[in-house]
DNA sequence: CAATAGTGGAGCATCAGTGTTCCGTTCTCG
DNA sequence: CGAGAACGGAACACTGATGCTCCACTATTG
């Protein structure tokens, strides 16, 4: 996230810290979101009390989290320049950008209760892109027409959030999760 | 589930209210999983009472859950003659009897956080009976031989989730989305 | 070396959820 | 109808999470 205008830019160690606070909270919660914000604080090896200083509410947290997700959604998805070469193509970039998001994923797909906030639900620039992208590869005839966009973009994210408890639970290496997951969603999504 | 053995058979009354309550409580926690216990009892339409008569702590409750489940999951497994015809029919049939659980399908994939219990995290007849069908498709030549049964089993679930997600937060009708659901599968998974 | 930013622990009040009891009311069935 | 089962509301104590404050300690930096 680009600094607030108006806000004081924070300090390299504020920074830090935040990070540390940020990370540890999405590693605990997409495990148990129903732990404690003791719990995250030990996670991220901060106390209690510094931890309210940077999110005062639970509530805070939860919008920092968001707001850290959507921004790494954003910049995953422009990195894999979806607007560039086949669709299909475009879309395995897509899936595996995603996919290096991590415990974010999970969170993302597992949790949208956590997050009550407004930027949350709403359609994201990000969204549309996606939804642009399965279009243009229907029209390539690359996409199956008969599923809408909409599925295809839900079927994504199933399929990551499957690869990483794939990954996580059943003891398979990430890569072999991805490749299985890139697999499927080319053969799931392709014509 | 059968009457435990020494245990005296609910009566009619009791036996609905307890239904009832499992009801409603799958419905709310697949929604608000963190809930309460009062929310889950209005929910129900009974009192708070009753419900600790039925289930004196949350954890047994959840319990309760749990074994419901895992008997609905089992009727519809038997219900879909896994070992019946060609493989690809076969999980199909598995697909659509799972898709018919409605809530509880979002509750098994989405939060086996609240399931503690041990009948839930082991292999069950259940799991081995997927896994045999999907290598008989397999060994038939009707299902990608470069996918893992595991994986098959979680990319199946994978679309459930996201079938159901679909019809309820995307306003699609459940028909459609399971349409949508059984055509992904069959492309995914098929050779 | 100071001054300041940053941290962490202890302690406290509050609050929601929970487990539990008691008692009066309603229903179900012989 | 009448006995016993089933229910619901009110009330209470307990617990854990939370929000918050104060003060002492350490790291950073000019």
């Amino acid at each position: 996230m680009v600094d607030e205008p108006g806000a004081a830019p924070e300090s390299g160690t504020r920074a830090r810290t935040r990070r540390a606070i940020l990370d540890a909270a999405v590693r605990v919660l997409s495990q148990q979101p129903n732990a404690s914000l003791a719990e995250v604080a030990a996670a991220a090896g901060v106390g209690r009390t510094t931890m309210h200083r940077y999110f005062p509410e639970r509530a805070d947290l939860l919008t920092g989290i968001t707001n850290d997700l959507l921004e790494k959604i954003a910049a995953a998805t422009e990195r894999a320049r979806p607007d560039t070469g086949p669709a299909m193509a475009a879309l395995e970039r897509l899936c595996q950008a995603y996919f290096d998001l991590g415990d974010g994923i999970l969170l993302t797909v597992n949790e949208p209760h956590l997050f009550t906030d407004a930027a949350w639900s709403q359609e994201s620039e990000t969204d549309r892109t996606l939804l642009r992208l399965v279009k243009r590869g229907q029209a390539e005839g690359a996409i199956d027409p008969d599923l809408t966009p909409e599925w295809v973009q839900n079927v994504l994210w199933a399929l990551l959030y499957a690869a990483w408890m794939h990954a996580r639970d059943d003891d398979v290496p990430e890569h072999d999760a991805l490749a299985l997951c890139l697999r499927t969603l080319r053969k799931a999504v392709g014509r």
